[in-house]
DNA sequence: ATCAAAATTGTAATAATTACAAATTTGTGA
DNA sequence: TCACAAATTTGTAATTATTACAATTTTGAT
């Protein structure tokens, strides 16, 4: 983790009373955004806290979601993920590979929606899906390759 | 179901061969745009069709996914969830009761992103979370109560 | 140092989903 | 009409993510 001040500083930003724990979680989580489930978090943290608890983790990741210090990414219908870049971005999930990636917005205003009377909205998540890069061309090279069989 | 011929039809549009079961499913979710688990499309078939099993529930629309003619939602981390409103809209989830809602996006270009080179979109989905109407009225209701508690 | 509240742990239970093999249905050619 | 292969459906068993919960440990205030 390169500074576990960066995490307790999040953690207290958003109302998370900080812990052996909930550091190394949330400091996981700041230094691999690469949409981790909670297995990956807790296998990534067993060497270093051996006594940790993967009951600890799922509370953990939920409460940092509830809190706003995480977002909580429900785009793979196997695993939650948990991504603790919060600024406004979408993601992409290979129908091939199942990778997971972050995608700029096209603009600000790219996930606006007309909320019904009454309705409060919280949080928003736009999710695309589809093939990244090494998988559209691997897909491709499996067409032709059955284009030649025949 | 109000005719069997549009699920019929939307089943032949999207490359899915008719079935007694498929028929059924498809016309169940044309029916029932509450966006349904597939527990509740079962629960809502096995009366007519006492022989279906919930494999062929979940198998079926898992095809219908793929092939298009429905939307597989991932709003709730709990069960996913089947669309047959496939034109373009988002989905808002009550964080209370649990309740999914349609929401018309408010521009046409409302979910556009930058894919990177080399990828391929080829579906997108604006999930909205937050409290419902009704939901709304009863958790400020619950907030004034605590405070006059205290 | 004591004690209550909060946090963590570990195990057991739950529930959605998938794997898979058997049975049934469908469609086609003889 | 019959035979037979392919496609579909069924039912059970297995898998796996997640939650419930009670016991233990830690924290913080007095």
């Amino acid at each position: 983790m390169k500074t576990q001040s960066e995490a307790i500083e999040r953690l207290e930003q958003f109302g998370v009373k900080p812990s052996v724990q909930r550091i190394a979680i949330m400091g996981y989580l700041m230094d691999n955004l690469v949409h981790p489930t909670v297995d990956t978090v807790f296998s990534g943290l067993s060497a270093s806290i051996p006594t940790l608890s993967k009951t600890t983790v799922y509370n953990t990741l939920k409460l940092l979601a509830q809190q706003g210090a995480a977002l909580e990414l429900t785009i793979d219908d196997k695993n939650v993920r948990y991504d603790a870049n919060i600024s406004r971005h979408a993601h992409f999930r290979c129908k091939r590979c199942g990778g997971v990636h972050d995608l700029p917005l096209v603009s600000f205003e790219a996930t606006a929606v007309k909320a019904p009377n009454g309705f409060v909205i919280t949080e928003r998540q736009l999710y695309c899906k589809g093939y990244c890069g090494k998988c559209n061309v691997e897909a491709e090279a499996e067409v032709e390759a059955e284009v030649e069989e025949a």
